[in-house]
DNA sequence: GCCAACGTTGGC
DNA sequence: GCCAACGTTGGC
């Protein structure tokens, strides 16, 4: 079992969002580090934070997990998608999602400011400098120490 | 294979 | 809106 971290602008899909629609695609990344985390190492079963970033309230703000393992991301080939990538084919394509479900939403954010004062979770991806990846594993010690955090 | 130019991410 | 950090592109 693995876990995850997953990022989205809230403006864009929310953690209300999936609440909402209790499954969803997570479509559109565009990167290939991630991409093979989709791809090859997400199982289904495996648990998610779900990141609100660049927002206002940065952080850790639900949880979800993976229902679906890694499949071709049908919206690399709509010409009207933000993310088409005319170089990604029926036969050869170059982006994968998977489909998250809802979990749950937390009563408070984790803010990242938060996580940041955790000596912890210093070796987090997340928190390393300049790191952008969208998609990046927790280890299961950081899971659950965040989980720990919650308010209830 | 190098690297400059450019685009994107995402915190602040 | 700024900008640091990083990824990608493409000429050479």
């Amino acid at each position: 079992m693995n876990y995850w971290l997953m990022k989205s602008e809230p403006n864009c899909y929310s953690i209300d969002d999936l609440k909402q629609d209790k499954i969803e695609h997570w479509d559109g990344v565009r990167n290939y580090q991630a991409r093979n985390m989709l791809r090859d190492q997400m199982k289904k079963g495996d648990l998610a934070f779900f990141y609100h970033s660049n927002c206002k309230e940065i952080g850790i703000v639900g949880i979800m997990k993976i229902v679906k393992e890694g499949y071709p991301d049908v919206t690399a080939r709509d010409p009207e998608n933000d993310h088409y990538d005319p170089k990604s084919t029926e036969n050869n394509p170059r982006w994968f999602m998977v489909d998250v479900g809802f979990v749950e939403k937390l009563k408070k954010v984790i803010t990242l400011n938060s996580l940041k004062q955790q000596p912890v979770l210093a070796e987090m991806p997340l928190l390393q400098k300049g790191n952008r990846l969208s998609v990046m594993p927790v280890s299961k010690t950081h899971w659950h120490y965040i989980i720990n955090l919650r308010e209830h």
